[in-house]
DNA sequence: TTAAGTGCAAAATCTTTGCAAATGT
DNA sequence: ACATTTGCAAAGATTTTGCACTTAA
């Protein structure tokens, strides 16, 4: 995985702190919150420019912010082509009672509910909460 | 509206902090957000007490708590018979780019996705963002 | 070389806790 | 009368800001 190609392609320099966050990222297959990234970190590594970095990732393109259903926010990596301009994640996430981790489901079709009368959609959050796969073994 | 009578049936005290939240809830026809609800009330109104109110509101079923897309959490009244056993609150929620408020939409179908095998959904939550009908004119 | 990124200290916010006084039933 | 609620002070946690130093391009 070309991790550095990653934060060039997004108008980030290429700078050891972000490797290891987008690292991290890369390496779990859920979405992950602030504090697992904390944790998981070198405990040296500083507070401030961890929440830079989440922010520039994510208006660059580079994560997205999945809000769990109890408000909780956790950041996955986006899979699509996104930039500073365009996001496009708007896919199923799920999160599991079990296990407490949060997936994207990209697969998983959106229906477009029917709103009343006046209304405009323009973005849709779908959201369930349930247990995984690999919790239901 | 008896707000005194929403306050008893659902196991609280009958208090004059009560009954000016729940009545600045009831007035919306929006869900409101805690630091709206700071602003419409008077200033000397202690910020411990509006925390503790909006909890106890929130487990007796009186209100529940809407997640926006943004992950700003704003409440609305519960319209269904909610107590501290279940709520019933799994209904759309529209957020206006425009006005910036958040619709509780009832009468709105949530289609139900199909989740890949292996998954259990327990509940959904369906979050939309857009115009809304006042804005639309 | 120079614009961008980092680390540290400190400020500003937000949320929780403990306890004595006030209030509802 | 007695349990609940409230207000205040203070602790704890989270997020933001400013600025000098360091680093990538």
């Amino acid at each position: 995985m070309d991790l550095s190609g990653v934060l060039s392609t997004h108008q980030l320099r290429v700078t050891s702190n972000r490797l290891k966050v987008l690292e991290l990222m890369y390496q779990k297959e859920y979405a992950i919150s602030q504090q697992e990234l904390t944790e998981a970190l070198p405990p040296s590594f500083d507070r401030v420019t961890l929440y830079r970095i989440l922010n520039q990732f994510e208006e660059n393109g580079i994560i997205h912010k999945v809000i769990n259903p109890d408000g909780q926010q956790v950041y996955a990596v986006c899979s699509h082509e996104c930039d500073h301009t365009h996001h496009a994640d708007e896919h199923f996430h799920f999160y599991c009672e079990s296990c407490e981790k949060t997936y994207c489901l990209e697969d998983v079709k959106i229906p477009s509910p029917e709103l009343p009368l006046g209304y405009t959609l323009q973005s849709l959050n779908i959201n369930g909460k349930g247990i995984c796969k690999d919790c239901n073994n």
